[in-house]
DNA sequence: CTCCTGTTTGGGAGTAACTGTCATTAGTGT
DNA sequence: ACACTAATGACAGTTACTCCCAAACAGGAG
């Protein structure tokens, strides 16, 4: 166990820093290819191709051609964020704080990549479909969050219930964010989240 | 015009009876296999061999292999009968009870059958993803639903953020009781709305 | 520097879900 | 019986994805 990362290089050595570039080269290749051709017409053979890689490369990054669009590094952030917010907060209260907490300290470049991969998920049959795996991921973290802060198991139905409708009105800021581009995604969340808390009243 | 049903027959002729019955026998017999010998390890032309039609007529059928456990008929029934509950009842409530009339008017094959398919849709990748489309349909179905009872437009966002809660909690009905072999899904959802109408609370 | 080890990559063969086309068959209205 | 349309079948082609094996390469030990 001789130090791991002798100078500056804060995690690791140049082999997993070649790995990070190649991934990171890749999906750009393919965002940029998916905007300009269209997702359908666009291949994995030349999205390896601009990325100058092999096809074998390119799938053992990244898994399936969904994964190129619905891949980000924010749901650990935010479980994370939200899990960090003061003990006497309400799941809802708590979430609809993390939530917030990390879209404020993101750049306009990450907030449009988002925008774009929104539009893309919505669009794509194949990506709207693959956004349910994400989707359910998301439940089960939120379950988890809502059962810690109400005492209760993750188990519990009612915890389940409340997980689903948070999900649920999230899901549908999202949808109303792109089909009203002229809307703000943040602002919807927090509305979705305050209704949720107001008893979701008409 | 002369008159297209001539006799008892109150729908059409021979020609899409037999195409009705060449559908159910490819899904029929898919359901089948998929349960044997597995989603993944059955292929599209085993299905067509077992229900004896060719590949393009499978295909020409069902557009998708996940269509084939995703496809009912249900959809169009519960709306109908949302739609038909008593005006002066509240949009949760009226969906409750739309919702649990059609299941009421279900035979037991009928709930097995629905049952196999949660659980492979809810097991299987692929079929798991896909279930976001059928989900993004009922919410705008749930929305119009909404508006209408409220007296507002489906662009409106409270509507929009109800609807999303309303199917959130279905779902997480749904996971519930995948996850929980024991539970009884009518009772389940009801459950959930009852809660959701309550407000959510803990 | 040199060898050794484990990881990343490339290449190629193979599978299976689709797609498109065209000829054939089978119901339907006249 | 005859024409018309809808359903089917057969076939070739594309593409996402998997498996396997060999080459290149980074990192540590002698």
């Amino acid at each position: 166990m001789t130090e791991p990362q002798p100078k500056g290089s804060p995690t690791v050595g140049r082999r997993e820093r070649k790995k990070a570039r190649t991934r990171a080269a890749i999906q750009h290749e393919a965002l940029r290819l998916f905007g300009e051709k269209g997702y359908d017409r666009t291949t994995m053979e030349e999205i390896a191709e601009a990325a100058d890689v092999s096809a074998s490369t390119l799938f053992r990054h990244f898994s399936s051609k969904e994964a190129l669009v619905l891949t980000d590094e924010y749901d650990p952030l935010i479980i994370g964020a939200c899990r960090s917010q003061p003990a006497e907060l309400g799941a809802v209260e708590a979430i609809r704080r993390g939530i917030l907490g990390v879209f404020e300290h993101m750049s306009e470049e990450a907030l449009a990549d988002i925008r774009v991969r929104a539009e893309l998920a919505v669009s794509v049959p194949s990506l709207r479909a693959a956004m349910l795996d994400q989707l359910a991921q998301a439940i089960r973290d939120v379950t988890t969050i809502v059962a810690e802060r109400a005492g209760r198991t993750s188990d519990d139905f009612a915890v389940a219930t409340l997980a689903g409708a948070i999900m649920g009105v999230m899901l549908a800021a999202e949808l109303y964010w792109v089909e009203h581009p002229e809307s703000e995604l943040f602002a919807l969340v927090d509305d979705a989240l305050a209704h949720l808390e107001r008893g979701l009243t008409l």
